[in-house]
DNA sequence: TCTGGGGTCCTAGGACCC
DNA sequence: TCTGGGGTCCTAGGACCC
């Protein structure tokens, strides 16, 4: 039987959740930031940013410049991921079939349930109808419909915003001859440049291009680009119901220049460890392998270098030792260190391994759980690392942020 | 002023073991 | 004594996604 799938985007979800909560930003060009500073760049904005060019990934200065009235607005990832966790529950009126891509993007197979609900369009337009009831109306989404995931994520984004869009069967080869390999998901630029250099431009050229010469040129990847070349995409959806494990846990941070220093970088990265063990502890698993990398300049390359471990850890000291040790391997500017990263890989949960660790592991696991309940209750910065106290705040930027307003409760 | 922060998967070479 | 094949683990790097 042939599926039938929906693939639902948020429409600058970020920003219409910020003003969905907050009507004075209703109608008016925000931009979300990572950190109240003029240095962060802008990770969403709303449509009225966009009519005024700001873009994705600009700095927020060169958003301001862009578009003077701009309002900067803080991102609030719990208050993104609450909204996500309510849109899906909405979702799962409709199908059990559904597949958490991200923040704000579902799919959904309803190859059984759209036959009964008048057909795949109706099922879409009931699901935006549902939204704007139960979320309010600045949160649309999008919907993408078609017989496999790559494709319904592909038409989807032809119809933003808050429209719906249907690929028929017969509508295949046009859509084929006439979209660039970039527009999939799945093809960055790389990729898309090196399938240019060999005359590859649209998706029907990749699929007219023989299996072969794609496997030997892009590995097992290469024939699932022949695939979706001739239409076709495979690919299962995932459900919610069986999220796999997590593979790692990391954390990076990116200085400002008046702090690209070693000994601030050492200071950092000892803060990163210790969130990246309680996380670990929050999520209950425990790893081996210690990855750590550094960036030297504004655009220098990021190296990273790794250490195993011989018992696994969800401790921040034993993470910032490994982290010490990997350093060693890599020869670093002292004083051009632009970003820092760790992440711990090797995960198995935490009972299974228990059992294996030293006494001293015990004594720090009881030290680490107490500082948890600590920080649980009273906040993060409630115990602090004396290395994090040498830290100087990140200077704030004050023109054109939002201050802290009013923020009403969803209706 | 000159780009965040969180991930996943794939490949390939070398070491080591049976 | 010499050689082969298969498998796993470790490490580094590249590419992609939101």
């Amino acid at each position: 039987m042939k599926r039938i799938i929906l693939h639902l985007d948020m429409d600058s979800y970020f920003a219409s959740v910020e003003q969905q909560a907050r009507p004075l930003l209703r109608g008016k060009p925000i931009g979300i930031t990572g950190r109240p500073t003029d240095r962060s760049i802008i990770t969403a904005f709303s449509r009225e940013a966009k009519r005024n060019n700001v873009q994705a990934g600009m700095p927020a200065w060169e958003a301001l410049e862009a578009c003077p009235n701009l309002i900067l607005v803080p991102g609030n990832p719990e208050r993104y991921m609450s909204i996500t966790k309510r849109f899906v529950e909405i979702l799962k009126a409709y199908t059990s079939m559904i597949e958490v891509f991200s923040v704000d993007e579902v799919f959904m197979d309803v190859t059984q349930e759209a036959p009964l609900r008048g057909g795949p369009v109706r099922m879409a337009q009931e699901i935006q109808a549902s939204f704007r009831t139960h979320l309010g109306p600045c949160i649309t989404a999008t919907i993408g419909i078609a017989g496999n995931k790559a494709f319904a994520k592909l038409i989807g984004k032809r119809h933003k915003p808050n429209g719906i869009g249907v690929l028929m069967p017969g509508e295949l080869p046009r859509l084929l001859d006439t979209t660039p390999v970039e527009d999939l998901c799945g093809i960055g630029p790389r990729i898309g440049a090196r399938l240019s250099r060999v005359g590859i431009r649209t998706l029907a050229e990749l699929g007219a291009t023989p299996a072969t010469f794609l496997k030997r040129e892009f590995g097992v990847y290469g024939l699932w680009l022949h695939q979706v070349g001739q239409g076709s995409d495979p690919t299962p959806l995932l459900p919610y119901t069986e999220i796999p494990a997590p593979k790692s846990v990391g954390h990076s941070k990116s200085l400002p220049p008046e702090m690209r220093s070693m000994p601030v970088a050492l200071c950092v990265l000892r803060d990163l460890c210790d969130n990246v063990g309680r996380r670990m502890r929050r999520l209950g698993y425990m790893g081996r392998t210690v990855h750590c990398g550094f960036r030297t300049g504004s655009i220098g390359p990021h190296t990273a270098k790794q250490t195993t471990l011989a018992l696994p850890t969800d401790d921040g000291e034993a993470i910032y030792k490994a982290c010490l040790i990997v350093l060693e391997k890599i020869p670093v500017k002292p004083d051009n260190v632009s970003n820092v990263s760790v992440s711990v890989g090797k995960l198995c949960p935490r009972e299974q391994v228990s059992g294996f660790l030293l006494d001293f592991d015990r004594q720090r696991e009881q030290l680490n759980h107490a500082v948890d309940r600590i920080r649980d209750r009273y906040g993060a910065q409630a115990i602090r690392l004396g290395t994090s106290l040498l830290l100087k705040p990140i200077p704030q930027h004050v023109g054109g942020f939002l201050t802290p307003g009013e923020d009403r409760d969803f209706s």
